[in-house]
DNA sequence: GACCAGGCACATC
DNA sequence: GATGTGCATGGT
């Protein structure tokens, strides 16, 4: 399993060429975006991102005074508004424990932090591991849909053991708990799966299927 | 118009 | 623990 994840990160790499993730600017933005784009669009999110930006809301200080309301109603591109925009006062009755500081977060320990991010009402598994590996610079893999769709697809799991845990566990107990190599591999798995790993599959032209490894 | 997108909480069995 | 449902926009 090991020199299979590495010849699959080898030829996205080679392929698509380095990611540059997260798209967003700041530690914050990140986690914001993380919360927006649970099961959308990422072009929908960056307008709503957009919207707080053009309105200077985009810092947990301003978040924090407005109205839940209007706040739903500058995320609204995103879907779900109402929900994400509690999940977002919910993200900053946490983040508040720590002054807002991110640097303070960023000291403890990986695992503690997972389990207070779970804790925060709106925010899963998907959500939390985003937020510990592009926000917070934590040697942590991040599964989503793509991940298990192409997991499932190339057989190296059955579709009813292909839970969040599991598919993380192959990640972690095979290669190098390296934030960079984690950054990057999950970023070319979302490249690769937009392309080719939709819910109607084109498995049969995905570049990985050319390669001698899946023939 | 139908289907989909970088999930999650909650109810029910 | 597994399965089903509501949440909602914008692109194809």
């Amino acid at each position: 399993m090991k020199d299979k994840l590495l010849l699959i990160y080898k030829i996205l790499l080679s392929e698509f060429g380095k990611q540059y993730w997260w798209p967003g600017e700041t530690r914050f933005e990140v986690c914001i975006g993380a919360i927006l784009t649970q099961n959308t669009n990422w072009q929908n999110v960056e307008k709503a991102i957009n919207n707080l930006k053009r309105k200077n809301l985009l810092s947990p200080y301003t978040l924090e005074k407005i109205d839940l309301k209007k706040l739903a109603a500058f995320i609204k591109p995103s879907g779900y508004f109402n929900q994400k925009s509690k999940k977002i006062k919910e993200f900053l009755k946490w983040f508040k424990k720590y002054n807002y500081n991110f640097e303070e977060v960023m000291k403890r320990d990986t695992f503690e932090l997972r389990k207070e991010l779970l804790n925060i009402w709106g925010i899963g598994e998907e959500t939390a591991d985003s937020i510990l590996l592009y926000a917070l610079d934590k040697p942590i893999f991040v599964v989503d849909a793509y991940t298990k769709r192409l997991f499932v697809r190339h057989n190296f799991i059955k579709e009813k053991d292909a839970k969040y845990k599991n598919i993380q566990s192959i990640f972690m107990n095979n290669l190098p708990l390296d934030k960079n190599l984690f950054n990057e591999y999950h970023a070319l798995i979302v490249k690769l799966g937009k392309i080719y790993c939709k819910k109607q599959p084109l498995c049969n032209k995905c570049v990985l299927n050319k390669r001698e490894l899946f023939l």
